[in-house]
DNA sequence: GCACACAATGAGACCCAGTATCAATCCCCC
DNA sequence: GGGGGATTGATACTGGGTCTCATTGTGTGC
């Protein structure tokens, strides 16, 4: 479950603390996107004793890693998704809020074409994709 | 100047106030992208009456007719970008604040072939491209 | 041009996300 | 097991954005 987090986070240095066990677990155990208020509110409700302050701070150090990444909702809500280490982008049900991962985002060509009209070098680029995932659509 | 923003609203069938007439000039004198926090600055400056409600309350029927678009910057902070009220994307200089259209998105391909490998409808999509504008690459 | 119904305004309180601070505590390595 | 530096949590604080509501301003029909 959190045991791929947590060996992660291990592998690049960083204490194996107690509250950050905790809330790996927690992140672990949603699925789909999540947002800080998210896991504030799990470990509140567990009546584990960690600190809104560490929350932000393991989410800081996680999206750091790349193990998991911010994804801007189209309401501005700041969420996070939990992800592998690798460029990729993400397709956020809008209902149900699953996600799947989409690996090669071919977008390549359309960035170097933007460039070149616009002169503009580009060094990053955000794509999220929003729509249904095959459970919503059909329980429309 | 600002009299496109203006017509555009007139057109829609929003009431074209005095202080909305204010706002639309701030907003017509920037030139890239620019926060709330920004005009709020403005309008203090300028001794505008204004209240901060009426700020947001002006963004959010501009981004409603597409004549603004929200903007997510990368460090997080919410951004608007006065554009065409047609599907485009934005090329942000990270340096200046610059901005680039791009008129023709071109992932209609990419969001296809994502659809059909995960089986989710895709209804939207947002594409966001970071670098810097051709002036803060020369001035380096 | 005038009055009226109703939308818009602004002041302020309010809420929530995120950050800063700092003394107490905890890990990890020796 | 001990020590030193990273981590933690309580708390205060900031800043964006919303809500409320009494007051004002707009467009409209006459
Ligand atoms: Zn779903
Ligand atoms: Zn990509
Ligand atoms: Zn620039
Ligand atoms: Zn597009």
């Amino acid at each position: 479950m959190s045991d791929e987090l947590l060996r992660a986070l291990d592998q690049a240095g960083v204490r194996l603390t107690g509250p950050r066990r905790e809330i790996a677990a927690l992140i672990a155990k949603r699925n789909g996107h999540f947002t800080a208020a998210d896991l504030i509110a799990d470990a509140s409700k567990r009546r584990l004793g960690v600190g809104r302050a560490t929350i932000f701070r393991l989410l800081d150090l996680l999206a750091e890693q790349g193990l998991v990444e911010r994804v801007d909702l189209p309401d501005g809500r700041h969420a996070y998704v939990p992800c592998e280490p690798s460029h990729h982008h993400h397709l956020v049900c809008v209902a149900c809020g699953a996600i799947a991962e989409v690996e090669d985002c071919g977008i390549d060509a359309v960035t170097a074409e933007a460039s070149r009209r616009s002169g503009f070098t580009i060094d990053s680029h955000r794509l999220e994709l929003f729509g249904r995932c095959p459970n919503c659509r059909s329980a429309n």
